[in-house]
Order: C-alpha cells, then sequence, then structure tokens
DNA sequence: TTAATAATGATAATCATTATCATTTAATTT
DNA sequence: AAATTAAATGATAATGATTATCATTATTAA
C-alpha cells in the first residue's frame, strides 16, 4: 500500500508540525484495518510510546480528521471511531458499512458503489442546488443483524 | 396526522405498560417536527410533567427506540436524537440527512427517495444473502457546509 | 384487592470527550 | 548551532452524556 500522489505535497503540507506522536498516530492506522476509537488507538499506542497522553490521541484525531487524512464515524455506540480516508491512502477503496445492532460488530463492504456513486453524484448536484448545501462527504449505514448474532442468539449482545 | 393502521393492535401491543411519562415522551415527538435529544425532550417535558427524572427519558428513548416507534441517528456531536419513525406514524415519510459540520444543523430531505429506494432494496438484499445479514434499516447522511455557514463564516460554529 | 413486577425518580457512577496550564518540542530564523 | 516562536504535549481537572443502583410507586392481570 502506497501513499496516494499528492501525499508529501498535498496533505502532508497542511499539517503544521509533524510531531512523532501524531506519526505514531497516523502509523497505527496504517497498519490496522478496520475502525479505531481513541482508546483503542491509545492502547496500541503505549506499547512504544508509553508516554504519550490520551488527550493527545483526542486531539490528533480531531486534527487529522479535519485535515481530511481520517474519517469518524459514530455508528451508534456513543463513541467516535476513525479510519484512513479513502482519499489518503491507496488502497482503501470507497465503501460503506453494515452494523450489528446485536454485538456492535461492524462490516465493511464495498458492493453496488459504482451504482451507488452514480446516484450519489446526481443527489449531490441536485441538493447542494435546493439547500444552498456544499456536500463534502456522505455516509451509507444499514442497521440489522449479522450472521453470528443470528444464529447465536443474543450471546454477545452490546450494551 | 393520524396513526398508522396498526397502531393500537401493532406497536401499542408490544409495550408492556402504557405509562403517563412513556405518553407524555410520545406526545413531545408527535407535536414536535425534527429530532429530538433526551435532554431536548426531558426539558419540553418539565412544563407539563415537573417531576419526571431525566434517566426515565433516557430509558424511555432507548424502550421506544427498541420497540421500533423511534429512529435514533448520531449526527456526529456526541449525542445520540431521536424522531418518530416512519413505520410508526402516518405523516413521516422516508427521508434522510444533510448534516452541517460547522454550525451542526440538521435538514431533512426526501427528494430521491424513489430513486434511492429502488436502489437501496436490490443493495440490501444482495447484502443480506452476501454477508448472512439481516438488514432492518438505513441511514443515509451528507456532511458538508449549509447555506448559512457557507456565507456568514463561522459565527454559528459549533463544538 | 391483591399480587407480581415493570417503571419511576433521585442520584451516584461511569464513560467519552474537552479544557486548562505549565512544559516541551518542531520548525524557522538568526 | 543557538535563539526564537508558537504549536503540541502530558497530566489532570472539568464537563457532558449516558447508565447503574435502589428504594418506592404505579400499571396490569388475576
Ligand atoms: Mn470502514
Ligand atoms: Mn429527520
Ligand atoms: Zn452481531
Ligand atoms: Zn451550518
Amino acid at each position: 500500500m502506497r501513499y496516494r500522489r499528492g501525499f508529501r505535497g498535498g496533505f502532508l503540507k497542511r499539517i503544521s508540525r509533524w510531531t512523532k506522536s501524531r506519526m505514531a498516530i497516523l502509523d497505527v492506522f496504517r497498519r490496522v484495518k478496520g475502525h479505531l476509537s481513541a482508546d483503542e488507538v491509545f492502547l496500541r499506542l503505549r506499547k512504544n510510546y508509553p508516554n504519550i497522553g490520551i488527550a493527545t490521541v483526542y486531539r490528533n484525531l480531531d486534527y487529522l480528521h479535519k485535515k481530511g487524512i481520517l474519517s469518524r464515524f459514530q455508528f451508534g455506540n456513543n463513541k467516535a471511531s476513525y479510519e484512513l480516508s479513502e482519499k489518503f491512502l491507496k488502497g482503501v477503496q470507497h465503501h460503506h458499512h453494515l452494523i450489528c445492532t446485536n454485538c456492535g460488530k461492524v462490516i465493511d463492504y464495498t458492493d453496488f458503489i459504482k451504482e451507488e456513486t452514480d446516484l450519489i453524484r446526481e443527489m449531490e448536484k441536485a441538493l447542494s442546488k435546493k439547500y444552498g448545501f456544499k456536500i463534502q462527504s456522505h455516509q451509507l449505514h444499514f442497521y440489522g443483524i449479522c450472521k453470528d448474532c443470528m444464529k447465536g442468539g443474543d450471546q454477545n449482545a452490546v450494551g
């Protein structure tokens, strides 16, 4: 997985200071597939950066999100999770999510993205005009019951 | 606005006890268009039910959501908001949301619902099969900058 | 009316996130 | 390389949202 064209000249340029902890946080996301909450990032970091503070993690997640490097999600469990933006890293493809309301599992899917993109593009154009709203991103979430919970009952029930 | 067929025989039947506060909370949603957070519901209730507790509000929002009467959203401001489910009340139409990342405003839109529903139906079928995931609902969120924030700058900036 | 128990209100506790502030550090300038 | 400057950090207090606890009350069905 390589950086997209424009990584150093584009995204990196927007970052005012390339700190040790900021690099480390971004490294975590490069290594991990999927979504991480602030405390999950914090736990993974403590191994190599035992002095890092949780506030620094929160600050940088927010910062990197504002810079367009991380996408931010709230799947319904009262905490934010983040993943690398598809705009930032080559290999992250546009995708959406299936969220199990029983166990909290989140599944990425990339099916129907072509059809979806066509429709979304059209919608964005019309909605922008109608509501004077400048659309920057979209999220499509499907809520339901995952395969495991379907058979197994609620042994892993969330909440 | 009248209840959908099946209100008394359907939704009401699933509710174990039809309490004063539970009725009052549902009444708030019937009167208000749009999304309400727990504390917003609580504030509106205090007028007529000065003894109601905030915990009761939280419990009932969760309860009514689990019963399919309220839809639950997390638009990215770290708190849940609710609205009447389209399945529950006649007059609530299927819609999605534009969320301003600057001021937090949420706009309902009902445009493109026909086209969207066609695609979503197809996707749900395929995703259900592929992932063994029983889909119950979906949410489509557009994030961006609203009209007011576009012109006015960040005078009402959120967070 | 009584019995069973779901629901409530008060409030403590928890969890996620943000604010404060003195200190450190990255980047820029001399 | 040393000095400068402001962004960033870590510790931790504070806040905001939500959940847990528990004794009491109210709803429902018998
Ligand atoms: Mn994802
Ligand atoms: Mn809505
Ligand atoms: Zn599940
Ligand atoms: Zn706005």
